[in-house]
DNA sequence: ATTACATTTCGGCAAGTAACGAAATGAGAA
DNA sequence: TTCTCATTTCGTTACTTGCCGAAATGTAAT
């Protein structure tokens, strides 16, 4: 029971589905999110940590920054069956369009540490 | 984007995937609900509102009772979308098989007003 | 080693949630 | 109408959640 409990509680929240909307576009670091989401960092890295713990993401050290990405992993069948149903029904949100639209052009070494 | 956070908030709550589990069995009244989770009526009552303000179950008056059921309403492709995930996901769950049992032999003439 | 800086953790506050019992509601039976 | 009784609403309590800024971590560059 817990587990599915734990996803579903992730994905209770307008800025974690933002979150999840933008990493289908490319991995982020925390900073590119922060500045998207209009956050404070230690907001947005809990919001990553609850929803790595629900498994529906993953991270991954790189130099200076933490990348996160869609988890994808096949065990994981959790997000892949969930996504493309949030997907659709996300289709029209104009602030997921904004979203995409600011994360194709941010860049972490533009805006970090500013 | 409020609609899809509503569902995801009413699917956040074991009570209430037990509750979409047992009406999946068969339509339901708040008593016999209370019955089998062992909860205060006016908590069920509670939770049933959650689940039909998030257009998961829909309501019927009978009588004396109030029957629950799985909105199938085709024009809520919410549910139809969610409940095999759902069904997948909780497929070994012990509570879910033992709601089950006790779904199939409770009575709302014997339960209710003891 | 020391500094710089992206990220995480901590402490605190305001708002939301699940639980209960008691009181209110409302529809069927007498 | 009046009574009964399933259900809903209300008021309270304990717990959880989302947010922030400040302090702690840890790694890369100097």
């Amino acid at each position: 029971m817990r587990p599915v409990i734990k996803i579903f509680k992730a994905l209770s929240d307008t800025n974690r589905l933002r979150i999840l909307k933008m990493l289908e576009i490319r991995p982020l670091c925390v900073c590119e999110i922060t500045e998207v989401l209009q956050l404070a960092t230690s907001t947005v890295s809990k919001h990553l940590s609850i929803l790595r713990d629900a498994e529906l993401i993953s991270d991954e050290k790189q130099g200076k920054w933490v990348n996160y990405k869609l988890n994808k992993d096949v065990s994981q069948s959790y997000v892949n069956q969930m996504l493309p149903t949030i997907g659709e029904w996300l289709k029209t949100d104009e602030i997921i369009k904004s979203d995409a639209d600011k994360v194709k052009t941010v860049d972490r070494n533009q805006i970090c540490g500013l």
